[in-house]
DNA sequence: ACCTGAACACCGTTCAAGT
DNA sequence: ACCTGAACACCGTTCAAGT
């Protein structure tokens, strides 16, 4: 059984298909070979090694997302959307993230939500050192926000008997507090009351 | 050349320093034997296996976790004082965060900044709910931050040639702001403006 | 230009055998 | 109760040999 001759581009294709599935970590070249039908060495003429394979599919992701557009009637809103934004492209690549980080990619990955910014931002009358301080802080809230979230999702059991661990000092006498953070908190809620209060606050600061 | 019997607390003590040094990647059961002096299954009987030692190791760091106490007059400064010194306790294990959201223990990491922070937003005149999502969003905040933070450390040569990238819209016409966001952020003041920020956003919201 | 299998140096883990 | 080496099934990668 031969099959067509291998094309860098088909590697490309079905290594990145393992990893949206699985993760970077179940993607083994000789998992990958198996998939393909080829001898694991084919592999290596096509993309050099695991790592620069890792890199291609990464920049070819990273290429993927989309622009986005702000919307919203006041500043605040329009940032917030921006936000709301890039947090679904990045849980819609949910191994985007720390493969982008681990190979320094970080500012190449904020670059489209940062053009938007960047203009909602100058809209709000921002300029300078102080426009480019809300820039910044709305980034790493969205992407640190998205790391937490995607973190405790992969989790398993989550908080072991720490009920009773919060019957303790204040909450006592709050039960409604006790409760709600015994409960799991619900991303997407947390997420639009943080940038919310984060945008309102870097807008209402001093400049 | 033969060495005083191995125990479990050895064990835990050495993979430890390994860790510590080059993270939980670099922790393989036959350099941890080799730094025993041990064969390798010897460390099976002590700790089961990989994954159970490293288990332990986090268990073992997250009890290290010291109490948290807040500093300021008003509330929103307390508040912050809270997330300034998780984010230190935080720094200061580089390889904690990322072990403890694999395993699950995420709630139980964030126990002692919660507590001091459920104080202090109690203080704030905050209850129930509202104060939950407060106690919830610094949290999210501070652990989101560290990750983005570390990510950025670790990563290489970072924004490759993006200067050119700058000189689109609206940063234009304000050099400020693009010398600025050419600049790589300074970590330690972007976190304290953003907690800042977000503190007192959440202070101002509507209850 | 492209593909192959053999071989190497590394993993984590099991197990029967020792004391 | 504790330690050992041999062995197994997995890795990524190199290389000489094929077409």
């Amino acid at each position: 059984m031969t099959r067509t001759s291998l094309s860098r581009e088909e590697v490309l294709e079905t290594a990145g298909a393992l990893v949206r599935q699985h993760g970077p970590a179940a993607l083994t070249m000789r998992k990958l070979a198996a998939e393909l039908g080829t001898a694991v060495t084919s592999i290596y003429w096509h993309v050099g090694n695991r790592e620069s394979l890792l890199d291609a599919l990464v920049e070819r992701t990273v290429r993927e997302l989309g622009e986005i557009r702000p919307h919203g009637r006041t500043p605040a809103a329009r940032i917030v959307s921006v936000a709301t934004a890039l947090r679904r492209e990045l849980r819609e690549r949910p191994h985007l993230i720390a493969m982008v980080h681990e190979r320094g990619l970080t500012e190449r990955m904020f670059l489209p939500a940062q053009q938007a910014l960047v203009h909602e931002v100058h809209r709000a009358g921002l300029r300078g050192a102080a426009a480019a301080r809300v820039v910044r802080a709305v980034q790493f809230q969205v992407v640190g926000h998205v790391l937490v979230e995607r973190y405790r999702e992969r989790a398993p059991a989550q908080h072991p008997g720490e009920d009773e661990l919060w019957h303790t000092a204040p909450a006592e006498h709050d039960p409604a507090l006790a409760r709600a953070l015994a409960r799991p908190p619900d991303p997407e809620r947390l997420f639009a009351a943080s940038v919310r209060a984060l945008v309102d606050g870097l807008l209402a600061q001093p400049r």
